[in-house]
RNA sequence: GGCCGGGUACCCAAGUGGCCUAAGGGAACGGAUUGCAAAUCCGUGAUUCGCGGGUUCAAAUCCCGCCCCGGCCUCCA
C-alpha cells in the first residue's frame, strides 16, 4: 500500500501519514461542518469537499475511515465589535431573513417553520445542507442517514462541553472573569500559538482591533476565550454551574471529537479561516483537558476559494451557494469536480467556464464507463491479459493522490486513460478489470454517480413541448423539407434546450448558460 | 506592522535543479461526421514559466531585490 504524504499545518511540512490505530487499519477524522444559520455557499462546500476527498483516498488505501463533521446548530454571535461572545445571534438574524421571506411569499412551498425559534430555524437549514451536501457526494452526509452519529449538533453535547469546562477550571486551565465568564487561561498551556504560528506577544499587539479595552479588563491575558458565557437573556441558553447561558464557539469540536473519535484523533480539517482562533483554541482546551500532547495529530486546512478572479462576496455579485447552481441546471458532479480539481493549499479560482469543462471531461469518462459496462456485461474477470489503460493509470492515479492530495494529477491519470482506452491501444484488455480500475479512480472523484441535473419544478411542463415539436420535426425531416425542421429547431433553441441527431434517433437536454 | 500561501499559454491547472524545446482539460483553429447544425472523434497549440539581478556545466524550479494577488492576526470554509 502506497503511503499518503500530507502537509500538516501543525509542522508546516510534507508528512507520512501514520494512524494512530496499532494496526494501521482505523483512521480517526474529525472536519469542522457548517454552521447552519445560512444556506452553505460554494466556498464551504470546498473546503467540506477536500475533506471528503482526503476521506476517498484513505478508503482507496484500504483504512477504515470514522469520520464525523459537526453540523453547527449553535447561533454565536455576529457583532465584530464584540466577538468574545456578545453582539446579536446568528440565528436571530436567520430568524428575522426567515419572517421576511415568510411575508414576502418567497418561502418555499411547503415550509412552515417558526421564525422565533431558533432550534427550527438550525433544524431547517441544516436539512438543506445535507440535501446538498448529498447531492455532492458528500460521504459523511450520504452515511448520516444511517449512522446520524457522524453528524452531531452541539446543542446535543452541552453536558459534554460543560464538564469539558468543569475539568478545566479543575486542572487551573480556565478561571470565572470579573464579569462572571469562563475564560481559558492561554498562559496555562505553553504551547497555544503552535498551530497558527503566533505568539502571545504576538496576540497582545494584534492588529484585529475587534476586542474592546473593556471586555479586555475583565481577562487575565486578552487572547484569553470564553468557555461559558451566563446569559439568562440569550435566545439559546442552557442551565450551567456559572449560570444560565451558552457555550463559546471553540467548544463544541473538542466536545464531540473526544464524545465520538476519542481525546486524541489522527486527522482534523477546515478551511484556512479556522487555523487561528478556532482550531488553536480547540488544541488548548482538548489537551489541557486531556493530559495528551496531541489533540489531532494532522492538521488538513483548504485554502479559500475566489470566484471569477475575486473574492467571492454578495456585493460583487459573484457569490454563490450549490442549490443557485443546480438550479441553473448544472450537475452536481461538475460542481463537485470544479470545487476538488485544484490543489487544496492554494487559492483555486471557481469560474462558469470551468464548470462547463468539468462538464466536458466528466462526460468523456460516463463514456468511458458506459463502453466498459456494455464490454463486461455477462464477463468475468480475466487474468491472463495485461493490464489495461485504466488498470496502468489507477497506479498513476494512486500516486497522485499520496503526493499530498495531487488531484490535478490524478484527473490527468483518468484523461490519459481514457484517451488511450479509446485509442485502438486499448483493444484487448480485460473489460472487467477494466471497469473496476475506472469504478475506483471515481470512489475518489465521485462524479460518475452524480452526473445528472436535478429535476426542478417545470421540467414535465417542459418535456411535453418538446417532445411535442420533436414529433413535428421529425416528420419534417422525414419529408427533407429543411426550412421547417430547422425552424422548429431553432424554436427548441429559444426553449434553452439543445437538439442532438444521432444514428439511432433524436436525443435533447437543457442548455446551460 | 507580524505570520502564511500564490503569480506557468486566451481560461482552468500540473511540474520545485538535468528525463521540461513545460502534464492534463477547456476555448480557438483545421479535419472526420452531418441535409445544415449540435454533440462526438482526430489533429494543431507556451523555445517559455510576474519583473530585474545572481548561483550553477545546467533554473519555471535555488538565492537576493521589486511588483501584484489572496488568507489569518478573536464573524468567517
Amino acid at each position: 500500500m502506497p503511503v499518503l504524504r500530507l502537509t500538516n499545518t501543525l509542522t508546516r511540512t510534507l508528512e507520512d501519514f501514520r494512524p494512530i490505530d496499532q494496526k494501521g487499519k482505523v483512521v480517526t477524522f474529525y472536519s469542522c461542518g457548517p454552521t447552519v444559520y445560512d444556506d452553505a455557499h460554494i466556498g464551504n462546500f470546498r473546503s467540506f469537499l477536500n475533506a471528503d476527498v482526503l476521506r476517498r483516498t484513505l478508503e482507496l488505501l484500504g483504512y477504515e475511515v470514522r469520520h464525523v463533521m459537526n453540523i453547527t446548530d449553535v447561533g454565536h454571535m455576529t457583532d465584530d465589535e464584540d466577538a468574545d461572545g456578545g453582539g446579536e445571534d446568528k440565528m436571530a438574524v436567520a430568524g428575522r431573513r426567515i419572517a421576511e421571506a415568510k411575508k414576502s411569499g418567497k418561502l418555499p412551498a411547503g415550509s412552515d417553520i417558526d421564525p422565533s425559534n431558533p432550534f427550527v430555524i438550525a433544524e431547517f437549514y441544516a436539512a438543506r445542507f445535507l440535501e446538498d451536501a448529498r447531492h455532492l457526494g458528500l460521504k459523511v452526509a450520504i452515511e448520516e442517514a444511517a449512522k446520524p452519529g457522524s453528524m452531531p449538533r452541539p446543542t446535543r453535547y452541552v453536558r459534554e462541553m460543560i464538564a469539558l469546562v468543569e475539568r478545566l477550571v479543575a486542572r487551573g486551565h480556565a478561571y470565572v472573569g470579573k464579569d462572571g465568564v469562563v475564560y481559558f487561561d492561554v498562559k496555562s498551556y505553553e504551547k497555544y500559538g503552535a498551530l497558527s504560528g503566533n505568539t502571545l506577544d504576538q496576540l497582545r499587539e494584534g492588529a484585529g482591533e475587534r476586542i474592546s479595552a473593556e471586555h479586555q479588563a475583565n481577562k487575565k491575558h486578552p487572547a484569553d476565550f470564553m468557555l461559558w458565557k451566563p446569559d439568562p437573556s440569550h435566545l439559546m441558553k442552557w442551565d450551567s454551574p456559572w449560570g444560565a447561558g451558552y457555550p463559546g464557539w471553540h467548544l463544541e469540536c473538542s466536545a464531540m471529537a473526544a464524545a465520538l473519535l476519542g481525546e486524541e484523533i489522527d486527522l482534523h480539517s477546515g478551511g484556512e479561516d479556522n487555523i487561528f482562533p478556532h482550531h488553536e483554541c480547540e488544541i488548548a482546551q482538548s489537551c489541557c483537558a486531556s493530559g495528551h500532547a496531541f489533540f489531532a495529530r494532522y492538521w488538513f486546512h483548504t485554502r479559500h476559494l475566489m470566484v471569477e478572479g475575486m473574492k467571492m462576496s454578495k456585493s460583487k455579485g459573484n457569490f454563490f451557494t450549490a442549490r443557485d447552481l443546480f438550479a441553473e441546471g448544472r450537475t452536481p458532479a461538475a460542481l463537485r469536480l470544479e470545487l476538488i480539481r485544484s490543489h487544496y493549499r492554494i487559492n483555486s479560482n471557481f469560474t462558469k467556464q470551468g464548470l462547463a469543462d468539468c462538464q466536458t471531461q466528466i462526460n468523456r469518462w460516463a463514456k468511458s464507463l458506459e463502453t466498459l459496462e456494455a464490454a463486461a456485461r455477462g464477463a468475468e474477470a480475466d487474468r491472463s491479459k495485461s493490464a489495461g489503460p485504466f488498470e496502468r493509470g489507477l497506479a498513476d492515479f494512486t500516486e497522485a493522490l499520496c503526493d499530498d492530495l495531487n488531484v490535478a494529477r490524478a484527473i490527468a491519470a483518468v484523461n490519459v486513460a481514457a484517451g488511450v482506452a479509446a485509442g485502438s491501444d486499448g483493444a484487448g484488455a480485460c473489460p472487467v478489470r477494466e471497469r473496476a480500475a475506472l469504478l475506483s479512480m471515481n470512489s475518489v472523484l465521485g462524479v460518475l454517480d452524480r452526473n445528472v441535473p436535478l429535476a426542478s419544478a417545470g421540467d414535465a411542463d417542459l418535456a411535453a413541448k418538446v417532445e411535442a415539436l420533436l414529433v413535428r420535426r421529425k416528420a419534417a425531416r422525414e419529408a427533407k423539407n429543411w426550412p421547417e425542421s430547422d425552424k422548429i429547431r431553432d424554436e427548441l433553441n429559444a426553449l434553452q434546450v439543445a437538439v442532438k441527431d444521432g444514428p439511432t434517433g433524436t436525443t435533447w437536454s437543457k442548455i446551460v448558460k
